[in-house]
DNA sequence: GATGTCACG
DNA sequence: GACGTACGTGACATCA
């Protein structure tokens, strides 16, 4: 029996100005701009690829748009009248478009009067018909329309985003347009598009639109309906722009009976010829793919065709991603290259590589995710591709009725290793080597120097990752980004759930093919990623900042802190006591028990029950019950929300910090060590879990209890230093305001400084606003957003704004060059050049856009103060130790502010130390126009040190 | 696993 | 005009 023939459509236009917009600027060795086609290239490549697959196409075809003109301009000649010619750069990327499809030996249509849109409607439409299956290879929603299942005398219509790698079918149409296809252009009608200029209801936006259709079951019935419905700004609208909506329906609607210009079995492909493709890879310089090409063919006069025998990889999947280095030629990982090393001889001659390498990649195994709690099991090096080991220490201990293997003993091996680890002339690669560097500290093994690839890859990439594709940091991730390979998976090992199994217990063969992977491809992507810090600019800031930060915050978290275990026992006691008072009177005003902690049912309880006024909201469709909204159903005399949000403050606080920090103490060390991540935060600052040390409570009274169970040892206290309005100076340096940097310069309340300036007068109110302004300012402002805090309406909020710029006119500046600089170059950066990437800051998508606006003036900001710092860490110990303060702890960072443990009486000496070393941070890389003030307290208690 | 809520800078 | 309109995080409880 014949298989199902299955026709992928390529909306090739379309594409190529997402590819445009997504990929930087790349050009040819002629110096023609090939960025777009680049993106387009790896996206057929990829396709090809999927030639043999179950869902993958046996026919294929690019649709283009041959003219601006169609005969919708003949029928409304405003029809995408608003667009702005393509950029300068895009044009002449136009006819290689269709140089790159003829490489591939591809059918590509195009016809006079004709939108890509309806030729791509028509033949869809026609192969369904004859029961073939059809995949269009476009995101655009107008296509959605054409999407079906079939049956059995038709095919199936799909679609498929290449960038989001994501298939489209019924249920994400229904995710987006809350209909079924053949209503999609009724909605689109009412909604209109501000892109291609079709009108659609003034007014009324894609919620408005869903409802309106889902309610009444069609256009003609919606606005039919109008009439009937009761006064309200919709209805007047549905009735005044009716004929907007009408006239939409017809723009929208895809032209399904085209004549077909070529017959769709000239779409029959029979793989893709190697010498075209490799001729136009070879003009334009696309390198990683020619390679691949090579690689994939053998000799040439055999295997012709794409198929994935060897698969494009990922490497080209990460060129498109931006990452212009090339993938240096490695052979493909062959795990059952790696060695395990069982006996002293052959760890010698490990050892002696390592030396001969001078750099090697480290991973250890061990039986835990906590390093403070973890037993070493085994460690894996890798000196060159392929060439890694595992030596398993203490594999088989745990079961004793398995045989143990034979493995050296854990005190000989490392005695053996620890020259490697230390040897300053042999650089140690890890994958979050912070962790291997705390498991091997309490071995007494101090690793140095080392490299971390998660680091490199956070320097170069931060912010990157988009929905779908995955920008994180993790190793698999990389491994497949940047080698095109899937390292196997800790579950693949040690299984997962109740199945789990300790890595100890894994037997040896199968422990060194995940442990010494572990360790190939991390020298694999120390290869690959470290050369591009130097080309993109990332070296600044990786060598000065965040590799010497790395032992620096591993020395922290093996401190840890102390916490007084009976002072949360207390406060938990007290918690529950008044918590189950609170329960009881809250369940006697709901005349009913329920479960307070549900928002679900305590939204039903308010509302439904209870009648208080509040809206649903959210497609959950459940009542919002948070703070805000709690707050003004007190205010309007609901006892019971003040009740309930005196509840969920205790309940906050018992589950997160009173009863979870108990269960945080270390039973070996007494106290409590969090775990930081360099790169958890995509402006640079460090985040804290497990526990989370970072949000401990200070804002409230009652809440400031639990920061006095934070405490010094015995004979010491605890010193807090903390940056003061460090995120308003720096915005009043970089912005160069100079009023404001007066107000620093001579020590002013800069709120009060901002209400004299806003409003000619310091009174409590001014004060308080000011203050709201100066920080709306540094997270990106609207004036909804304002109005919201302030309590005013937007065109006041708009005022505010308007006046705020006019006295400090240096900040508009900030903000329009910051913007135009990330749309150009699609990152932000620091004073110390810290990138932060912003691929949605061009989004079509209104609110993902402005989202990204916002977080994009907001970065470089906060993204400074975490590298300043973080200069001040890296500085501190050698600083203290220069003054025979050696013995100075450094204990906690929480973003503005240093925690340290010493003794009492050395508190006076160590503070002007700390104090400057923290005052001058950011010298001598940058000079500020205005200082940095430093706070320091000290006390027996974290509370007291404030 | 997603969602809602709330702790911090 | 929508987006319950501010930036950056992590943890917990509930519920599907």
């Amino acid at each position: 029996m014949a298989e199902k023939q299955h026709l992928y459509l390529v909306d090739g236009s379309a594409y190529i100005f997402r590819a445009y917009h997504r990929l930087p600027p790349l050009t040819d060795p002629e110096g023609t701009p090939v960025g777009a086609v680049y993106g387009y290239t790896t996206m057929l490549w990829k396709l090809a690829e999927d030639l043999d697959k179950a869902e993958g196409p046996t026919h294929l075809a690019v649709i283009l748009d041959k003219s601006s003109h169609s005969f919708r301009n003949d029928i409304y000649p405003e029809y995408k009248a608003n667009r702005p010619p393509p950029p300068d750069d895009l044009v002449p990327q136009f006819p290689l478009i269709r140089d790159a499809t003829r490489a591939f030996s591809l059918s590509c249509i195009e016809e006079q009067g004709l939108e890509a849109d309806d030729l791509i409607a028509s033949y869809a439409r026609a192969a369904a018909a004859q029961n073939w299956d059809v995949t269009i290879v476009s995101s655009d929603k107008d296509l959605m329309q054409l999407i079906s299942e079939g049956d059995d005398s038709r095919g199936r219509i799909d679609m498929l985003d290449t960038m989001k790698n994501q298939r489209i079918s019924l249920p994400e149409v229904a995710d987006k347009f809350g209909v079924t296809p053949d209503l999609v252009g009724d909605v689109l009608a009412l909604m209109g598009d501000s892109v291609d200029n079709i009108p659609g209801i003034f007014g009324v936006g894609p919620k408005t639109a869903t409802k309106l259709i889902q309610e009444h079951g069609s256009l003609t019935a919606a606005l039919d309906a109008a009439a009937d419905m009761k006064k309200s700004k919709l209805k007047e609208r549905l009735i005044e722009h009716r004929a907007d909506a009408e006239l939409s329906r017809i723009l929208v609607a895809l032209k399904e009976d085209c004549d077909l210009p070529m017959a769709m079995d000239d779409f029959k492909l029979d793989g893709v010829p190697v010498e075209p493709l490799a001729a136009f890879l070879q003009k334009h310089g696309f390198t990683s793919l020619l390679r691949r090409l090579d690689a994939g063919s053998g000799s040439p006069d055999r295997a012709n065709d794409l198929n994935p025998a060897k698969p494009a990889t990922a490497a080209d999947v990460g060129d498109s991603e931006g990452n212009r280095q090339a993938v240096p030629d490695m052979p493909a990982i062959d795990r059952s290259a790696y060695e395990c090393v069982q006996d002293m001889d052959t760890l010698n001659r490990w050892i002696a590589r390592c030396e001969a390498a001078r750099v090697i990649a480290v991973d250890t195994e061990t039986s835990a995710l906590d390093s403070m709690q973890a037993d070493l099991v085994g460690i894996s090096l890798a000196v060159a591709p392929n060439e890694a080991c595992y030596i398993p220490l203490a594999h088989g201990g745990t079961d004793l009725l398995a045989e143990t293997p034979q493995q050296i003993g854990l005190q000989d091996a490392l005695a053996a290793l620890r020259p490697v680890l230390t040897n300053d002339a042999i650089l140690k690669i890890g994958q979050n080597i912070k962790y291997d560097l705390n498991v091997l500290a309490r071995y007494d093994v101090d690793v140095t120097p080392v490299d971390d690839t998660m680091i490199i890859s956070f320097a170069l990439d931060a912010g990157r990752g988009e929905a779908g594709i995955g920008g994180g940091h993790g190793m698999d991730e990389l491994s497949v980004r940047h080698l095109g390979h899937s390292p196997l998976s800790f579950k693949d090992v040690c299984g997962t759930g109740k199945k789990q199994i300790p890595f100890g217990e894994v037997p040896l063969d199968r422990a060194t093919e995940y442990a010494a992977e572990d360790a190939d491809v991390t020298w694999r992507l120390h290869k690959h990623m470290k050369p591009r810090l130097a080309i993109e600019g990332g070296t600044t800031v990786y060598e000065r900042v965040d590799r010497p930060l790395v032992p620096v915050v591993a020395q922290m978290e093996r401190h840890g802190i102390k916490v007084d275990r009976a002072a949360l026992s207390r406060l938990s006691e007290e918690f529950a006591t008044r918590m189950a008072a609170l329960e009881g009177e809250i369940h006697g005003e709901a005349d009913q028990e329920f479960t307070i902690g549900s928002p679900k049912q305590l939204g039903e309880i308010l509302f439904d029950k209870m009648g208080y006024k509040g809206g649903r909201k959210g497609k959950s469709g459940q009542y919002s019950t948070d703070q805000a909204m709690l707050e003004k159903l007190a205010e309007q005399g609901a006892t019971i929300a003040t009740k309930v949000l005196e509840w969920r403050q205790l309940s906050k606080l018992k589950s997160t910090y009173t009863d979870a920090l108990q269960a945080a103490i270390n039973p070996k060390t007494g106290r409590v060590h969090t775990s930081y991540s360099l790169t958890g935060a995509q402006t640079g600052r460090l985040s804290s879990t497990d526990p989370n040390l970072q949000n401990i409570p200070i804002r409230t009274e009652i809440g400031r209890q639990i920061r006095t169970a934070f405490v010094a040892d015995t004979g010491n206290v605890l010193l807090a230093a903390d940056y003061s309005q460090i995120e308003l100076r720096l915005a009043a340096h970089m912005a160069d305001v100079p009023s404001l940097k007066e107000a620093f310069a001579a020590g002013e309340d800069i709120h009060a400084r901002t209400a004299k300036e806003m409003y000619g007068e310091v009174t409590r109110d001014t004060r308080a606003q000011a203050k709201t302004i100066n920080f709306a300012i540094l997270y990106g402002i609207s004036r909804w957003g304002l109005a919201g805090r302030l309590g005013v309406e937007a065109d006041e909020a708009q005022a505010m704004i308007d006046r705020y710029f006019e006295r400090f006119p240096g900040i508009q500046r900030y903000i329009a060059e910051t913007l135009e600089s990330v749309r150009e170059l699609g990152y932000s950066q620091t004073l110390f050049g810290r990138k932060t990437w912003f691929p949605r800051i061009n989004s079509k998508n209104g609110a993902e856009r402005q989202g990204s606006e916002r977080a994009a003036i907001n970065a470089p900001i906060q993204g400074t103060s975490a590298d300043i710092i973080k200069r001040a860490m890296v500085r501190m110990m050698p600083a203290l130790t220069e003054a025979d303060l050696g013995h100075v702890r450094m204990l906690l960072q929480v973003h503005d502010e240093l925690v340290f443990e010493l003794p009492e009486g050395d508190v006076e000496a160590a503070k002007p130390i700390i104090e400057k070393v923290m005052a001058d941070a950011a010298m001598p890389a940058v000079t500020l126009d205005v200082p940095l003030g430093i706070e320091i307290g000290s006390g027996t208690d974290w509370g007291a040190a404030h």
